[in-house]
DNA sequence: GCAAATGTACGATGATCGTCGTATAATCAT
DNA sequence: ATGATTATACGACGATCATCGTACATTTGC
């Protein structure tokens, strides 16, 4: 079982936005930015049951947010950061900042 | 009939790149800030029915993303981009910007 | 007053979404 | 081998979505 990632170029806009418009999974986005080391699905305080965890890893995957690479039962995720920034300069860093004055401001 | 806009502080990220993340509505916006005059939900070049057209820019005023004000018969959109750039610095922008990109590598 | 123009309201429809539970596969440690 | 760990697969559920057509409301112009 290969897993589908989008090529760079192939990254779209609005399967992006989409991607990120979930509060799950821009926390799980944010915690990627935050310690950019390659963490399995378990790491991760999200507060769903796995099966939706395993649905929203997917989702970003495909979308070209992130990566996954197998190794042994575990599947570690990755940041596409160079790939996004090329694509969409600017975007990604836009969407994490508004992330954190938006939870600033509701703290 | 008074529309719902949310105030400024209201505006939530998941609904704005929501809003944002389809492509039917990403014209719209792209539109509004190319021309930011003051526009009839008449005036953008959607290919939908104008049922499906009143459904977007209601889905783009509730998320905080255009203002509409009733002028006659005829309902003028104006986006809010001050209350998007005060809220979320960079957002509006880089969106827009990755659109411009994406198209350009389309055509 | 009457017709044209602008846009909404109200279903309806098929598709997608987010969520879950249970069952299953694969690896690792003992 | 056994058991624990990690994560998927599959099917299901209710909710939301994008779309449409038809009917209606309001204003504008003659």
């Amino acid at each position: 079982m290969s897993l589908y990632h989008p090529a760079a170029d192939e990254i779209e806009l609005p399967a992006v936005l989409h991607a990120l418009s979930d509060p799950q999974r821009l926390r799980i986005v944010r915690k990627l930015n935050a310690d950019p080391e390659p963490r399995p699905c378990g790491g991760f305080d999200v507060k769903v049951s796995k099966s939706t965890c395993t649905h929203h890893f997917r989702v970003l995957r495909e979308a070209g947010v992130i990566e996954q690479h197998q190794l042994g039962t575990a599947r570690l995720n990755l940041l596409r950061r160079a790939d996004l920034d090329r694509r969409f300069p600017g975007l990604l860093d836009a969407v994490l900042e508004s992330a954190a004055t938006e939870t600033a401001a509701a703290v």
